[in-house]
DNA sequence: TCGGAAGGCCC
DNA sequence: GTACGGGCCTTCCGAT
């Protein structure tokens, strides 16, 4: 028995055909694979009138059948929650991934938390167990041992509650919002799908560069006695030597991070340093793509402010998180990490949308000042350093300070004073440049305190987190709508068309940055003779047309690189 | 074997 | 006397 049915249907075989035969403009679909961490497909659960659900094993001669008719097929709408596992699991078998709706997507588009499909199947009065729930009844570790009728029963009702579930949502969310986003849910799988060319000629001379400085590092600890990558070793050891270390925060030892370590005038502090700079780049940056054609990630978005997330899929999957590749690794002769991501096409173009959260923080309060250094692309950073007396990269760290609602001591800290009320009076001419940005952030505070969450410019309502306590949630409430509308102005850019034709060579988005493979040329794309990468490349600017696509100035630069970084 | 803590990379 | 927003991942280490 490889096939089963649970609900109300008398007559589930004929359902069944009829399924088949004439595939629903909706269904839901739900995938059991043998363990979270190994994503292979075990079965699928198909329910198209919210009451029925079908189970089907992959090794049913059926099977087949059911990815053409229903799997592949574009005209079907496919509703799952949480698409970007699902469809990562269904690569193999050549899944549409053109006309997908995600249950989980349209839940975080309410201000409230978000439930398991355990729970949330309670609003559509139904009910589910948790994979937990089942693995720990029939004492078994693995999806994949379960009895077959238990497995089928629990996959039949999931993809129940998620067809319940998109008509619950359907009318409780806003839906023109839902349909503006929905198109990402299949460029984010396109661009997941496809990765980017990795140069396995400069990992291997990565990787050799990095393992003999690791290698030579550790040495010189573990010639002390210390394990340098064990922080609890390294505080005790540091210590030991009479060098001062606070307590961390749960007391439970001393804090060693970069910026304690990098004060101490002991040698060893900064050979631990070294050890740890280079065993991150080579642990996380360098081993995991050794061997590999090409990178790939899955990108989702389940943030709190909607913007895209880059992670691994499954433990033996290729994916990884490639929004955190290293920007600057060079230190000494070490060659850039970034440099081994290389395009098919000989060339990437980089589309990068500059100044943006600030640029939306002028749009969102309407602070006139801002707004007119903007539109004439002034240096905002320069323009508060000349009127502040600060280096560039302190004036920087202020208009950043403002949006993430750092208070006097934060700021005071980064710029490393102590005199407290010369900050106060830094803020204060900061506001008397920015009164209605100022004024702004302060109404984002009370109305997110008051109501519990912020929204962005289209609209979308962000929770706020109430658990850390009431600084943080002001902070949230400064940031998420300056961060989730920044999101919607790159789903602007990515949908446009023009931009979205070259979906096929399209390789990664970092949240204000596109990267495509290969000569694009954005339309109304002008030289701006004052800027050159620091790669020494031309910088473009995009001033016109693309460059208003949002509904307010946001100008992009184009760049055309021979590697990434 | 699992999960929290610490540390560190990105925007 | 406290904490600057969002994210992911590796390693260690103690609890189970």
């Amino acid at each position: 028995m490889t096939i089963a049915h649970y609900g109300p249907s008398p007559n589930p075989l004929e359902d069944w055909h009829t399924l088949l035969e004439s595939p629903p403009e909706r269904i839901a679909i739900d995938t059991e694979t043998v363990s979270i961490n190994d994503i292979t497909l075990l079965g699928v659960g198909l329910c198209s009138d919210g009451d029925n659900g079908f189970y089907i094993s992959h090794e049913d001669p059926e099977f087949g059948d059911v990815v053409d008719i229903i799997l592949q097929n574009p005209y079907t709408s496919k509703v799952y929650h949480n698409a970007p596992f699902d469809l990562r699991v269904l690569r193999a078998y050549e899944a549409d991934i053109t006309n997908i709706d995600d249950t989980l997507l349209m839940a975080r588009l309410l201000p409230e938390p978000v439930a398991t499909l355990e729970d949330l199947a309670f609003w559509v009065g139904r009910q589910t167990n948790s994979m937990r729930t089942l693995m720990d009844a029939f004492r078994v570790s693995k999806a994949s041992e379960l009895p077959f009728e238990v497995l089928a029963e629990k996959c039949c009702r999931d993809s129940i509650v998620t067809r319940a579930l998109y008509d619950y949502y359907a009318s409780n969310i806003d839906m023109d919002y839902y349909h503006w986003l929905r198109p990402m849910i299949s460029i984010f799988n396109r661009i997941s799908r496809q990765g980017l060319k990795l140069d396995q000629d400069r990992l291997q001379e990565l990787n050799k560069y990095y393992l003999q400085k690791v290698s030579l590092y550790r040495q010189l600890c573990t010639a002390q006695g210390v394990n340098p990558a064990s922080p609890q070793q390294v505080g005790y050891y540091l210590a030991s030597r009479g060098n001062f270390l606070p307590l961390s925060k749960k007391g439970s030892q001393l804090v060693t991070d970069d910026e304690h370590l990098i004060k101490l005038k002991d040698p060893m502090s900064h050979v631990i340093l070294n050890f740890r700079h280079h065993s991150k780049m080579e642990s996380t940056y360098i081993r995991p793509f050794l061997g590999l054609a090409r990178a790939y990630t899955t990108l989702r978005m389940d943030g709190r402010t909607g913007r895209a997330n880059s992670t691994k899929a499954g433990q033996d999957q290729p994916d990884r998180n490639l929004q955190n590749i290293p920007k600057q690794a060079e230190r000494g002769d070490a060659p850039s990490i970034r440099g081994a991501f290389i395009p098919d096409n000989g060339v990437f173009t980089k589309l990068d949308q500059s100044q943006g959260e600030l640029r939306v923080l002028a749009e969102l309060s309407q602070d006139q000042a801002m707004i007119d250094i903007f539109l004439a692309n002034e240096d905002i950073h320069g323009y508060v350093q000349q009127r502040t007396g600060l280096t560039r990269t302190l004036a920087k760290n202020l208009n950043f300070g403002l949006m993430y609602g750092g208070d006097v001591q934060t700021i005071a800290d980064f710029l490393h004073w102590t005199n407290l009320s010369l900050v106060e009076e830094l803020l204060a001419r900061h506001r008397t440049m920015f009164p209605r940005a100022w004024e702004w952030l302060e109404d984002q505070e009370k109305l997110g305190l008051s109501q519990g969450y912020v929204t962005t410019r289209r609209g979308r309502k962000m929770l706020l987190p109430v658990e850390q306590g009431e600084k943080h949630m002001r902070n949230c409430a400064r940031n998420y709508p300056i961060q989730g509308t920044a999101f919607e102005c790159m789903v602007d850019l990515m949908t446009e068309p023009t931009i979205i034709e070259h979906l096929d060579i399209t390789r990664l988005q970092v949240h204000d940055e596109l990267i495509m493979d290969g000569v694009v040329v954005v339309e109304d794309m002008k030289l701006n003779p004052t800027e050159t990468s620091k790669e020494g490349h031309p910088v473009y600017d995009v001033r016109e047309r693309m460059a208003w696509l949002s509904g307010f100035y946001l100008p992009l630069q184009v760049q055309y690189v021979e590697r990434w970084g």
